[in-house]
DNA sequence: AACTCGGGGCA
DNA sequence: TGCCCAGAGTT
């Protein structure tokens, strides 16, 4: 493991790397930014931040989405792929506010979590962003990233992996480190073809050496 | 632990 | 043109 200095200097070069590396997410209220993150499962901000702005002009409140039929929501929500679960969550989690939370957005991610289509990230990232709530998303980018440099175990779960970046990075940088993360991992790191060979942390990267020596080996 | 959802992005 | 995904639910 990677002690704190070493994860600074880490995420201070990703940081080089990626000046562009900060919250795609675009949202005015913890409603919209709980829908926002629901929508984002297994595609990008960036796609998701093209329905938005017509779906957020459309429906305001929980019961905006309760007052339409299932089939019409999908059709809003369609070019993101995963709509037909995501509707059908987005109706259910509605639901489950005006009936169970007096229409307002629970803080806690216990809380969160009960809702439909919300896991431990996006209750994460809602109870963080929006309530200020002290916590680190973990998505699969930031857990593998984590786990290649060596700034957590290989063997950690995500419970580790959150209570150990929590504990080597100052608060104040825990949303611009998961972004930067997020960044290096999908367009550096990646999950099938990281670029070891031109990468700049190769040096402090067992899993990079380790793959680049495998590599010389098969060549 | 493995499977499913799904259109878009990228090789 | 075919792969692979910024997750969560179900079995």
């Amino acid at each position: 493991m990677l002690t704190k200095k070493q994860v600074e200097e880490i995420l201070q070069t990703i940081g080089e790397m990626f000046p562009e590396a900060e919250c795609e997410l675009t949202h005015t209220n913890p409603f919209e930014l709980l829908i926002a993150v629901v929508l984002s499962a297994q595609c990008t901000d960036a796609l998701v931040n093209k329905v938005t702005p017509s779906l957020f002009a459309k429906y305001k409140e929980p019961e905006d989405y309760l007052a339409v039929e299932q089939e019409e929501l999908e059709q809003d929500i369609r070019s993101i792929g995963l709509y037909r679960n995501k509707a059908k969550n987005i109706k259910k989690l509605s639901r489950s506010l005006v009936e169970e939370y007096n229409g307002e957005v629970p803080e806690s991610r216990d809380e969160l979590m009960k809702l439909a289509g919300v896991g431990r990230k996006t209750a994460n990232v809602v109870s963080s962003v929006a309530f200020d709530f002290p916590a680190i998303a973990v998505d699969t980018h930031v857990e593998r990233v984590s786990k290649r440099l060596g700034i957590c175990r290989w063997k950690d779960n995500v419970t580790q992996v959150e209570e150990t970046l929590m504990k080597k990075i100052p608060q104040d940088q825990w949303s611009v480190t998961h972004h930067r993360l997020i960044f290096f991992g999908r367009y550096h790191c990646k999950a099938q073809s990281p670029k070891c060979d031109v990468c700049p942390l190769l040096d402090l990267c067992r899993e990079g050496k380790k793959r680049m020596k495998k590599k010389e080996g098969t060549a």
